[in-house]
DNA sequence: GTAACTGCAAAATATTTGCATCCTT
DNA sequence: AAGGATGCAAATATTTTGCAGTTAC
């Protein structure tokens, strides 16, 4: 007699794919896995180059479409060119993105993290402004190289 | 007897080209006069295809790229692709961007702004971290929209 | 089995570089 | 006249699209 398995291995990454109503390929889950490793954000080209794995780039493109339309990752407004992503943990939704934390850029280390406990402080507009959503964007030096 | 005239006729545009230690040239001028002629950001595409004109795709990123590195445009953070650029009114200089506003980019007419009047809030970050630059940019309806 | 996902090829876009020519100072 | 700026050609890089084969459910 053996040991009884759940035959659903409830693993963060299958259940959120799951949870998404995303069929649940050895694909995404690599690539929604080095979000969840790491705290800061990640562009295409870290994915694509992304260690021992070997991503297709159109794959990597659709991918994270693909989460973010679900409101799984976020992308992250930078002064330079580039596009980042990074794992949603507030309450977005397929369409809606909620994102009330701080992105910090750090200028030493040149990683980008989610500062999730400092939340986006309200912004007087002036007479004829409204605002759907916050961005803020700080640069500087992080905990880690200070 | 005829009246004296100054021999450097004070065009904004001249001047501020003069001032950043720049060539005067037909392109610098009309690119930087239709920043002056709006009051939003423009992107590389708006520039190129500008009514009437027809600039060199290469020389407008050259150009572009001179502006953000005298400090006389700066470009805006996008949550997506786009990169868009805007006068900097505040007091930048070469190699430093010193943006205290706040940008506004409008949902309805897809324009954005940099509105002068608002200051960027005091950000309080987590121990360890410490601030350079703070950008805020903030989506809704504009004014003239609304 | 069927619909969804992936990988390859290729198209479409965007950006950078080299160099000869032209313009500003 | 000299150095910088421009325009063209072409090299790179980035992103999108189509389609046939594969995989998840």
């Amino acid at each position: 007699m053996h040991k009884q398995t759940t035959h659903h291995h409830i693993h963060t990454v299958d259940s959120l794919l799951k949870k998404n109503q995303l069929s649940v390929t050895a694909g995404r889950k690599k690539i929604l896995q080095l979000f969840l490793d790491q705290p800061g954000a990640l562009s295409h080209g870290d994915i694509e180059k992304s260690a021992g794995e070997k991503f297709d780039r159109v794959t990597v493109y659709r991918t994270l479409q693909t989460f973010v339309d679900k409101g799984i990752i976020h992308t992250i407004p930078t002064a330079d060119n580039s596009v980042r992503y990074a794992l949603c943990k507030d309450d977005c939704s397929e369409g809606h993105h909620h994102d009330h934390h701080i992105h910090f850029v750090c200028n030493h280390c040149h990683q980008t993290f989610c500062l999730d406990d400092v939340v986006t402080p309200a912004i007087k507009l002036p007479r004829g402004y409204s605002a759907d959503q916050v961005e803020v964007v700080v640069e500087g030096i992080c905990r880690n190289c200070s």
